[in-house]
DNA sequence: ACCAAATGGTTTGAAGCAAAACTAGTTGCG
DNA sequence: CGCAACTAGTTTTGCTTCAAACCATTTGGT
């Protein structure tokens, strides 16, 4: 950790650092971890940006898109995939069955759990969404341009080896 | 949108997917809003298990590098910086403030705002801050490798792209 | 100099999330 | 078998976050 600019201005006489050009993020500049929040930050809110008029709550798309290529999926799978808690699942599958999005049967070997699957109205309601997510992506890629294989790698790599 | 992998099954008489190793992510495999996601959930589980003895607040490490580098800084630089909203940044540090690790001194020439300090104590602080978040850090540089530069590159672009 | 618009900061409200505690069901090992 | 350890799912609790409403101050246009 090295000295701070000017460690000693107590009465801030200097400027009071409002514009934020000549801003110094010190060993933040070169955190993979610093930087991973701002970039999902930003993609989450140009995601809502995207979605805005329809009513998807954050969670939907990937719930929705997971049970579709998966039918019969579990909540836990579910949340392993989506990488969220298994709590955090619960009250989002509440509202999609709620809302006749989602159906669940029993599982005859195991009657702890249910398997899912998505309704007509939730296969309509996928194809909207992944239509306004369609957008968000190709936003995207434009960005990260021919490198996009490439960056997925090196995040799937941090998922996986990070434990 | 591709057809689900085995539509009809309403009964739920196939395998349950209760392994995760079969799973299809469809359109979600190549969308780097969700890869962004799980690296960054990933890296800040792992962030918390090097600090976790330490009673490290989430948003503190990176409001005190900031401090410390910007002597001076105001709240509302310090949130842009870091990449939170302004009222998000008002309890960190009204608890730091309490705690003693942060001083502030108003600024002459805007009575609105106020200039930002670490005490001798935040000081200290973050140097053993420093430290857990350094472990973090090793353990990410050592995953993505000599890529590093070109991935934050890369998430720099997203986060000044994006708006 | 005035007044509208913009800015800095705080407060309040609601959403998302994870951890822990709990229930119900399953598996494994003696 | 029988019981301990584990797993699936829900509920509860607490934290982090953003957005919107709000107040004080500053800025800019006329």
């Amino acid at each position: 950790m090295d000295k701070p600019a000017d460690a000693k201005d107590d009465t801030a006489l200097r400027s009071p650092l409002g514009t934020d050009e000549q801003l110094e993020f010190g060993s933040l500049a070169s955190a993979v971890g610093f930087h991973l929040r701002l970039a999902q930050n930003a993609s989450f809110k140009a995601f809502k940006r995207h979605t805005g008029e329809t009513d998807l709550r954050p969670g939907w798309y990937a719930v929705l898109t997971l049970i579709h290529h998966n039918p019969g999926i579990t909540p836990i799978t579910l949340s392993r995939a989506s990488g969220r808690d298994k709590s955090t699942i619960t009250p989002v599958l509440r509202d999609l069955l709620r809302d006749g999005l989602v159906r669940r049967s029993a599982i005859p070997s195991d009657r702890r759990s249910y398997a899912l699957f998505l309704t007509p109205d939730g296969e309509e309601k996928l194809a909207m969404l992944a239509k306004s997510a369609a957008a968000h992506d190709t936003e995207l890629d434009a960005i990260v341009g021919e490198r996009k294989d490439e960056l997925i790698q090196a995040l799937r790599r941090i998922v996986t080896l990070l434990d």
